[in-house]
DNA sequence: TTAGTTCAGGTCAAATTGACTATAACTAAG
DNA sequence: CTTAGTTATAGTCAATTTGACCTGAACTAA
């Protein structure tokens, strides 16, 4: 009785079919801009290796299992895919619109991941998986534009009054790399020592005794997230 | 080929039946309490009349529809069930838990809902639906507790920071009242002078040259919201 | 040795917030 | 008719936060 609504039935059987349900992820990580040093926001699509929009890059998703919860199926899919264990994972939105897909009914539900840069770096490319600056993507498939845009209204608004940044840098970072995250999200440059003063008086940062080593200029010192991590029972928000 | 997982199937076929999908809603209208004269959060809630929960209270909701967006689902059920427009809707969260239902799995999405005053008043009470206090719900049906309490989460935070309170209120409104509304939302007491100021810097509130009048005191004057309403195009997030 | 750059710590005025006081305008009790 | 009681409205003042800016410290590279 399972897949009566595979790929042999016609167009019109799935149309009329109950919505299919989808899980499907938008991945976030820093990434040095080829052209400046600064870092800039990237996500990894895949390719689409069947209709419809074959060929055209998709964020990575899936059909949902009936064995796991949304969240671990987006955790799930997410390793699958692109091989990347995220550091931050929160449901983003639910899209059910009527027409997202030309050829069946889908409601997607959509997750939202921070990846850290390590993690990124060593992340795999290939034919299908790329890599793509979030801010300057082509024509994706299906609605994946809008929902991109969507994401990165959310990062941004998080980043403004929630301490989700931390989940873009590994455990050690200096102020002056907390700072670029800022700028890289939120898109415009912050005073430094402004910046400073605010998070540094933030109880969940925590000084270390260390400095980095090997820049140009005087040496900065380098500091911690002390903060409950983004994956924990409590970023789920609801059993 | 429509209905394979319907009433006739039995459990086991419905456990390994792809996820069903249903809309909830989640309905908030201010009440005067019973006791005191202050407003307080009230929802209406269904009697489920078949199993499982059969005879428990729980949110008005139902299937999706394939000829319908989720928002338009959410604004049909809660119509039906309640016979309430409401003036703001949005979603709230997609519950997919692998146990929310003991018969099979259903991942359910959640809108929440605001209701004018005059609307919740004429709101039809029946044997299977009722009004309850938002803040004390005994034992509801599926996870429909933890549902609410996300609700009120949301409702708070947003109260907070953005303009949903006037949702609650009529065209016309004291500042008491609008006092009194988020006072009644967030469970605290507000200075009504800091409070008065605050609201009268905000560009969205304009002052008309109308009195409240029958008060027991000296006769406060009327405001109106003139924002955008709750239900337009840019409240959906998404398309 | 020096110029250049970033790091770090600080000042200062403007804006916002919370606590509070005073007056105005009405009703209801006497 | 007068006055006490209550809410509406307006304002003050200190504490806190924010944005703009300045100065010296610490390093590299020429």
């Amino acid at each position: 009785m399972i897949g009566v609504y595979s790929s042999s039935a016609n167009v019109s059987e799935r149309l009329a079919a109950p919505p299919s349900l989808a899980i499907s992820t938008v991945i976030f990580a820093l990434r040095p801009s080829a052209a400046t040093a600064r870092p800039t926001l990237w996500m990894p699509l895949v390719r689409r290796i069947r209709e419809p929009f074959k060929g055209q890059w998709a964020l990575p998703g899936g059909p949902l299992s009936h064995t796991e919860s949304l969240q671990d199926a987006a955790s799930r899919n997410l390793r699958e895919t692109t091989g990347l264990a995220p550091s931050y994972l929160e449901q983003l939105y639910a899209f059910g619109g009527l027409h997202r897909s030309p050829t069946q009914r889908v409601v997607s539900i959509v997750y939202w991941a921070l990846v850290q840069p390590t993690e990124a770096a060593l992340a795999a490319e290939s034919e299908n998986v790329k890599w793509f600056r979030a801010d300057r993507l082509d024509q994706l498939a299906f609605d994946h534009n809008d929902i991109v845009d969507y994401a990165l209204g959310r990062l941004r608004s998080k980043v403004a009054y929630s301490s989700v940044a931390y989940h873009l840098l590994g455990e050690y970072f200096t102020l002056a790399q907390l700072r670029e995250v800022y700028e890289a999200v939120l898109d415009r440059q912050l005073d430094p020592a402004n910046f400073r003063r605010q998070v540094r008086s933030t109880p969940e940062i925590q000084e270390t005794d260390q400095y980095l080593q090997g820049g140009k200029h005087r040496p900065p010192r380098l500091y911690r997230f002390t903060g409950r991590p983004g994956l924990d029972q409590d970023n789920r928000s609801t059993p």
